[in-house]
DNA sequence: ATGCGGTTGTTTGTGTACAAACGATTTTCG
DNA sequence: CGAAAATCGTTTGTACACAAACAACCGCAT
């Protein structure tokens, strides 16, 4: 059995252009995100804290009261991932969660004083984290690639 | 307790720039990643293949035979993400797996007549799936973000 | 008022993703 | 030659990521 890639290239005829993995998108914005997480682990400063967790708190942080769905539509989680984000984030002690009075399907989540504390102490990391994470980049490739980013996102 | 944003904002000679979670890379990255997933589960044809399951077809009809390390190089996954990976494969007899004779660590990896005959016929989505994740950008901005985006991966 | 659609949070199951530790082997180097 | 270092594949444990199904609850239209 012959390779497909050696195949193709026996018979220029072929118009089928070649499924180069490394040119995908889906695969690039994998790697890339890959790294990130990794540059992220090293840099935010606290070992057990995780991207979904620091987004999560983040969020938190900027609303001061939301309930849980809610929070995952800020942060792009769904509901299941969102379960296991706040169970670690509630076993911390960052957050706190209490019944919404007003309506008894919904849980209001708040930061806790620990969870400020750490926002506040991991927020300029965040910033490196994203600094370094485009480090091959100038300012205006960055902002280039942002922008367009944005729009695929 | 006031939200950080608000404070922030009444007190403009604090230069502590926002951190905007949606303008942040990693978030953009994990959420086009997310977008990009979406499309390939509903372009590429066969409900049970993901992403890297069919990353790893593709690089095993690039390359033929290849152990199982080296192919998690050549796709970009760890050794233990690799075994999931390999075990679903085998699973649905899409591909072969034998001792190489050569060195008794290693395990030689290949597709089988199955797993050809799925990658030939799964091919063309892939491109239109890389397609649709790319609908909003024309020619000129594809090419940018595509190489700007290789840069950071 | 009530009934029905939609929302909220939860659970289960499958599939990435990676660290860490492991035994078995191969390679390298003193 | 032989010990140390590196590689290969495996397992375990934690953390996303989402589909699907669920009970409880809310709001709205009839």
């Amino acid at each position: 059995m012959k390779p497909a890639a050696i195949a193709a290239r026996e018979d220029a005829s072929v118009a089928e252009p070649a499924y180069v993995l490394e040119d995908q998108v889906g695969h690039l914005l994998r790697r890339a995100h890959q790294r990130h997480a990794a540059i992220f682990q090293e840099m935010i400063g606290d070992a057990q804290l995780t991207p979904l967790q620091f987004a999560a708190l983040v969020k938190l942080n900027d609303l001061g009261e939301v309930s849980q769905n809610e929070l995952g539509r800020r942060t792009a989680m769904d509901a299941a991932t969102m379960q296991g984000v706040i169970k670690r984030l509630l076993a911390r002690g960052l957050i706190d969660r209490k019944p919404d009075p007003e309506d008894r399907r919904r849980v209001v989540l708040s930061l806790t004083v620990d969870g400020g504390g750490l926002i506040a102490a991991a927020m300029p990391n965040g910033h490196a984290i994203t600094d370094e994470t485009l480090a091959g980049l100038n300012d205006a490739e960055r902002r280039a690639f942002l922008s367009l980013l944005k729009r695929l996102a």
